[in-house]
DNA sequence: TTCATAATTCAATAATCCTATAAGTATTGA
DNA sequence: TCAATACTTATAGGATTATTGAATTATGAA
């Protein structure tokens, strides 16, 4: 990761749509969701959906995969990581209790998503 | 944090000389940096630093404490690891392998930079 | 007080971004 | 093949954002 392909992405996380879109794709795993069920979720037009889609693909930040008809959109896990990692690179500067709120909680989240998803 | 609070932080951080400025004050740390040496350091003009500079502060991500003629800026951490959890939200939907990279690299940042702080 | 330094504010211009509408492409099923 | 569904692309507008240079405010030193 580097500053420009981070301006670019912290760009298309700056757009009220598109950051719905991309927590709700995050939320929904490798599965991902179908351009309409986007545009529905979030209630805007077919083009607007496809409109946004399209940035947000051109930064990497989701994926595109046609499956009949729909074309089934997934968040790219790996660029989102790569720019948290970005932006606190260095960050604590010998102070761990800085940073460690951000690594506390991802820890909290995925241990609980976890739990509740066993059988 | 919401998500229009988030879209005006990631629009913040979205231009190419407030995401320096910002990693440049989040390596500082507590003692932030004063408005002349950031605008020598990201060699932009005085008056082009202090747009970007407010449009942080507005957003929350900088605070600004004046000491003698300098105007000193800091980064706002909370802010920053808000915006992280908001946006990292339920993210690995029970798979922990998804986000654990960026608990596992800010972990490591961490404890290098306390490890290389000890006297 | 007067001057120099540090930074902010203002105004004008240039660049970029978002939305809506309308037209176009791909896929499926009758 | 014809029509319907699911999306995408093109275009034109209005709105927001960035940059520059000149003027302004605040502080400290001679």
């Amino acid at each position: 990761m580097n500053g420009k392909q981070a301006v670019v992405l912290f760009g298309a996380l700056s757009q009220e749509t598109r950051l719905k879109i991309i927590r709700m794709l995050v939320v929904a795993g490798p599965a991902g969701m179908a351009a309409g069920a986007i545009a529905e979720a979030v209630g805007v037009s077919a083009s607007n959906v496809s409109f946004h889609l399209k940035e947000l693909e051109r930064a990497g930040l989701v994926a595109a995969e046609r499956d009949s008809r729909s074309i089934v959109y997934s968040a790219a896990y790996e660029q989102l990581t790569g720019l948290i990692r970005f932006l606190m690179e260095d960050c604590c500067g010998g102070r761990p209790e800085i940073c460690a709120p951000v690594t506390h909680t991802i820890d909290i989240c995925c241990a609980t998503a976890a739990e509740e998803n066993k059988p």
